[in-house]
DNA sequence: GGCATAGATACGAACTGGACGCAACAACGA
DNA sequence: TCGTTGTTGCGTCCAGTTCGTATCTATGCC
């Protein structure tokens, strides 16, 4: 097949991936490119979980914990992050769609939010600690419009 | 620190919290004593397993498991919160102490926020998005100035 | 006080999410 | 083709928390 292979040219973004890797001292392996090709085809933020049962579907003899190995490595690469979005398993995404989220505790309903959405809470943190808000990491948790109305403000779960 | 719980005379308030247990039909045990008592008593938020010990240093038959479900008890009845500060267990403390969280993800260094402090990003959170945040259940994590200094803003672990 | 009973406890096992050690395997440069 | 060394599969272990269960006990009623 006559892909082009061009340098500079547009390519598979997860051969450009595996080649970052080997540039580093890695290798480009089958687990790796499933993995890979799993990030950056589907949409939502998912699960090791549930990243390794795509993986699996594809190449069933890739373990969970190679998935857990691979994407530590890609993180530590700034290809992915991971983010917690309250109680549960961390979930894992590309850096370049980068973002926080709002988190609904009472129907775990997630709702993105662009970082500039956290501008005044980053800058005020900055202003009066020092301290550099990261909202990407961990989500901001609290009610959904729907839940809030259902439940008022203070609603027990 | 006003713990009102009961109603009317000031008393200790871990007999007004066992009080509410009996009111809902729940009973004053001798660890439930204990550990009300280790909240009350001191500052800093504690997980579960501090706590347990704690526990366990004036009444040494306390289980762990036992912590766990009281505090889980205690929190349905709204006397205490539970926080996350980051990766790790659970901290608890008193509801009436509620405040956010600024935690550094390099140092692990935590600091306190008043719940005003999250105002504006509650507020824009609500206008935007008619979410309700609830700032104290998760804490913000980022780099504190000391650790941002150090790494750069952008530093990697 | 004695008794019944339902709530609480101690104990241990299970469970989830994840990390780790290691022998076998395989990517890749020579 | 071969050797090196990064990677994998597998099993095991870990922390934090939850659950099942037999036993205990706080409490209301007599």
């Amino acid at each position: 097949m006559a892909t082009k292979v061009g340098s500079g040219a547009r390519r598979d973004p997860v051969e450009e991936v595996l080649e970052l890797l080997r540039e580093h001292g890695g290798r480009a392996t089958t687990s790796r490119r499933v993995l890979l090709s799993c990030l950056f085809e589907k949409g939502p933020h998912r699960t090791a979980e549930e990243l390794a049962q795509e993986v699996q579907s594809i190449a069933p003899d890739v373990h969970l914990s190679t998935i857990y190995r691979n994407l530590d490595e890609l993180e530590r690469l700034g290809i992915i992050v991971h983010s917690h979005l309250g109680h549960g398993p961390a979930t894992y995404h590309l850096a370049s769609e980068t973002h926080g989220h709002l988190v609904c505790e009472a129907c775990a309903g997630e709702m993105e939010a662009p970082e500039e959405f956290f501008r005044e809470l980053t800058d005020a943190a900055q202003l009066r600690f020092g301290f550099v808000v990261d909202p990407r990491h961990f989500a901001v948790l609290g009610r959904c419009a729907q839940c809030a109305e259902r439940t008022g403000t203070l609603g027990v779960d």
